[in-house]
DNA sequence: CTTGGAATGTCAACAAAGCTGACGTATTGT
DNA sequence: ACAATACGTCAGCTTTGTTGACATTCCAAG
């Protein structure tokens, strides 16, 4: 793993430097995420029922088993989550249209409600963010971040985009 | 909260923007720690424990108490962490030689060894990412991430870098 | 030299959120 | 008719976080 290519254009690639792209993702991730658990923590929610609302919202009508693989966890674990949010009246689980096995998803006006809240204070540090490092450095990392990506994570998050537009 | 600034130059801060910022965060995390996750499922540690290892490698010396902050966790709980690797011979504690209430941590070889193989993982892909999107485009990724940091977290990145120099 | 407070360690109990494995039911497609 | 799929659920376990209580050790101020 002797690192020996040592071209100029290639200095930003020394261990320190990559090491430090790492504890920036850790710092920041925390950060990214410091808001909606806050308010979450007041309520019976955690962050896995913000991902799941978050993804919903995104995508409404989306099926459990795409659910699934874009959270990545196992139907047991979402399936909690999900029974509380049906209980508690913020989700709703309509038998397929199409294929009556499947069920599509949908948030109720509550559930829009707090999707709203969670994602506008996360939005408003993004912002911040954003407007802080400028146009040019956005680009950048989500350039990076998508090149982080594993190929199949890469191509939910596309879907998404292309779905959402 | 009503964004009519509209300027062209703003046009990147629109909610669906932040949003795909929002979600890119979340499959590149995924990523991020998918590599070192793979290692240590294969031991009992779990990502905790690679923290706890990277930060004493990052510092060494460095106190409980710091680390915890550094961690944002509650003592007990990094303790069931430290307990563990000190018993496996991975971290060294040794009584602090100006207040000797203060522990010092340590990396043994073996935890040196342990730290170098998770995070050769974890900086291979970095590499491959930093690699794939150019500097400039890692250097906004720096700064974006700097930005999102929440203050206290940024002092402390700050820090690590100063120090680890 | 005593004592208050700080730093650390530890016990117990608990919660959130992940996991595996097994099983049941409804529905669909062959 | 039958196999496969999508979903839900029960039971049990693990990791990693939390509170609260309490002991120990030690520095520093009085």
């Amino acid at each position: 793993m002797s690192e020996s290519t040592g071209g100029e254009t290639l200095l930003f690639l020394t261990d320190e430097q990559l090491r430090q792209g790492i504890e920036a993702m850790f710092f920041a991730y925390r950060g990214f995420t410091a808001d909606p658990d806050r308010i979450l923590a007041t309520m019976a929610y955690g962050r896995a029922h913000h991902r799941a609302i978050h993804f919903i919202a995104r995508a409404p009508g989306t099926t459990v088993n795409n659910l699934l693989e874009i959270l990545g966890v196992t139907k047991q674990s979402l399936n909690r989550v999900l029974r509380t949010l049906v209980e508690d009246g913020l989700v709703e689980s309509k038998v397929g249209t199409t294929d009556r096995r499947e069920r599509n998803l949908f948030l109720t006006e509550d559930g829009m409600a707090l999707e709203r809240r969670l994602s506008d204070a996360q939005r408003a540090r993004m912002r911040a963010a954003y407007r802080q490092a400028g146009p040019e450095a956005v680009a950048g990392f989500r350039t990076v971040l998508e090149a982080m990506m594993d190929p199949e994570m890469r191509r939910k998050y596309n879907a998404l985009r292309e779905g959402g537009a």
